[in-house]
DNA sequence: CTGTTAGCGCGTTCAA
DNA sequence: TTGAACGCGCTAACAG
């Protein structure tokens, strides 16, 4: 009645930590009766090993569950076939696909990921790439927030290092082409006869925010009559409901926000204050990410190839890796998405 | 004016390939004059050693750029400090909040993530989760659509290994209350009158969709007048929309999706069919992903503590690696979000 | 075709 | 307090 259950816990403790060692490629070799250096050759498929005694080998390794160890692979190889990734803000659809893309194509060539999230602080981007590196072969660093100089550093110092969306910057594999898919969107929102534009900001920290910030002055100067506001925002959905108010307060018509999850939470903000999505105010994002055209109304954006971005950086990362010249950076297309947020769809139609 | 750019292509070898040997301990030790041994508890920050040779050892360690190998320690320690993570899809909102958020928890403990999709599918499960586990210490298998034996099988070989959503399993660390959440959703649509439901249900590899039937089952079995309907779904948007003609077709007037992307869809190919949420047909998700309440109707659902998943996950974790007994699996408790996609809101104001 | 030997980079005994 | 020696698990040279 008092018993203890101690079968339970022994139960448990058995199938779950397993304190009995793992065996390693010397057990193998005793138990099947050859040379460590036989396990390895079989283990590694290679052919000059006798089939009678290979399956031996095998039989062995599959009694003792043996499982290779990485670490000591990677000792003498001298790579560890890993990659470290560090993005700014995974809560953001894009990197989400990104990672997803990345972890495909390093899959495809038998390479695992180290995954790491800055939290938008350029200060612990630096340090977790550092971190990862240690771990692994080289990373790609995902729209880095470290200014150039200091960037630059980093990926001379960390050794196979890649950028995404840094364009021009050493180490650059693939960058989005923001100067143009927001020359795109101004246009776009110019031909419906907007003058009056805000844009709603990213952080400063962001290199792709200077641009898609520079190509709009430039649209502003090179267009009579336009006029460019700016509001701070930021990254996310809470940033554009956050700057609603702001935003009216330019008496703008139309707003370009700096992503699409801005774009969403402005849509909301403007909503809460009765505000008319397009007729008073139109509003496009950037990214397309898969919940843009089902916002109300759909939003207007341009459609970034976050795959094709990924296999860029990955062939750039392949190519140092085995030591070759990497291709050249990649400057990925974006298209222009019209939806009704912008009221663009009924306009061209009419 | 025919002279090569030979110094463009240097300097960008230069600065991309670093061909130049990493500095190894051995290295360190030669520079400052003193033995490995001493080199190591320095950078391990041991006590016992003189802070004048200290002081001399991390100067040359400065000077040569020294990082010390994670593999070359791994390989004596017997531990890599880091941790995979396999998911069964990262487009899912869900379980890129606990990729996260378990990244951080680790990240606490000095500790990083390597990081896999299995794109739904359970061979690549398994496959996948034995290739990380040869590089780290212990894998978490997020919401795996192993079989239960199969998968006790494969937690039985991995060593540590911590599930998430596969409740009362051999290894679970943490999953969510889905019988629970479904029945709150059920008996909200019950009190506003809904008698004919109907479940767009998710992969038949899922085990938490057996739970949330199981539980509607039960809901229609205990009140009388209640008739359960289920058409196949999946696991995203498209599932969803794909499923809005079915779901129609069943003349029902609730709608219980089984998560919050296939009820987005759902409500997209209902909308364009011109039917009235909630008006004609009330839906309802489940996880309350970010951009749930802000769908048109904003969506009812139920809200998972995806954080306190990731830590109870990896206190689950934490226990194995240091070979304690592991904490109870943690049942996590869900609430109900009522939104305008059921009009619930009104109908209890009213 | 197989075994022996050496060593990848590091932490940790044990002596001095 | 420091250093020399050893070994973690594995693969690559070389010899047989």
């Amino acid at each position: 009645m008092q018993e203890r259950s101690d079968t339970d816990g022994a139960e448990r403790g058995r199938s779950v930590g397993r304190p009995r060692r793992r065996a390693t490629i010397g057990d193998v070799a005793a138990q099947a009766g050859v040379s460590k250096a036989t396990v390895s050759r079989v283990m590694n498929a290679s052919r000059t090993v006798d089939p009678v005694i290979a399956e031996r080998v095998r039989q062995a390794a599959a009694d003792l569950e043996y499982r290779p160890s990485a670490v000591g692979r990677s000792l003498v190889l001298g790579r560890t076939e890993t990659v470290g990734v560090v993005v700014p803000d995974l809560a953001n659809p894009t990197f989400q696909e990104l990672l997803r893309a990345l972890s495909r194509a390093a899959a495809a060539d038998d390479y695992r990921l180290l995954f790491a999230d800055s939290s938008e602080s350029p200060r612990e981007e630096a340090i977790l790439a550092a971190d990862l590196r240690r771990h692994c072969d080289g990373v790609v660093l995902a729209a880095p927030r470290l200014p150039a100089e200091e960037l630059a550093t980093e990926v001379e110092r960390l050794g196979p290092a890649v950028l995404y969306n840094r364009p021009g910057e050493p180490g650059s594999g693939a960058a989005v082409d923001y100067a143009g898919g927001i020359l795109a969107l101004a246009r776009h929102l110019h031909e419906l006869g907007h003058r009056q534009l805000v844009f709603v900001a990213g952080p400063s920290t962001s290199v792709s925010n200077r641009i898609r910030l520079a190509a709009l002055r430039e649209f502003e100067t090179g267009h009579a009559g336009v006029r460019l506001q700016v509001v701070p925002g930021g990254v996310d959905f809470a940033a554009g409901y956050d700057a609603a108010e702001p935003v009216l307060a330019t008496g703008a018509t139309a707003a370009v926000a700096f992503n699409d999850l801005v774009a969403m939470g402005l849509l909301s903000g403007v909503h809460e204050r009765g505000v008319d999505v397009p007729g008073q105010l139109a509003i496009t994002g950037f990214d397309d990410i898969p919940f843009s055209g089902y916002t109300t109304p759909p939003l207007t954006t341009c459609h970034t190839p976050i795959e094709a971005a990924a296999h860029a950086c990955w062939a750039h990362v392949r190519a140092l890796l085995a030591g070759e010249e990497p291709p050249p950076e990649v400057l990925l297309p974006v298209e222009l998405r019209v939806r009704a947020s912008t009221g663009g769809a009924a306009a061209a139609a009419g």
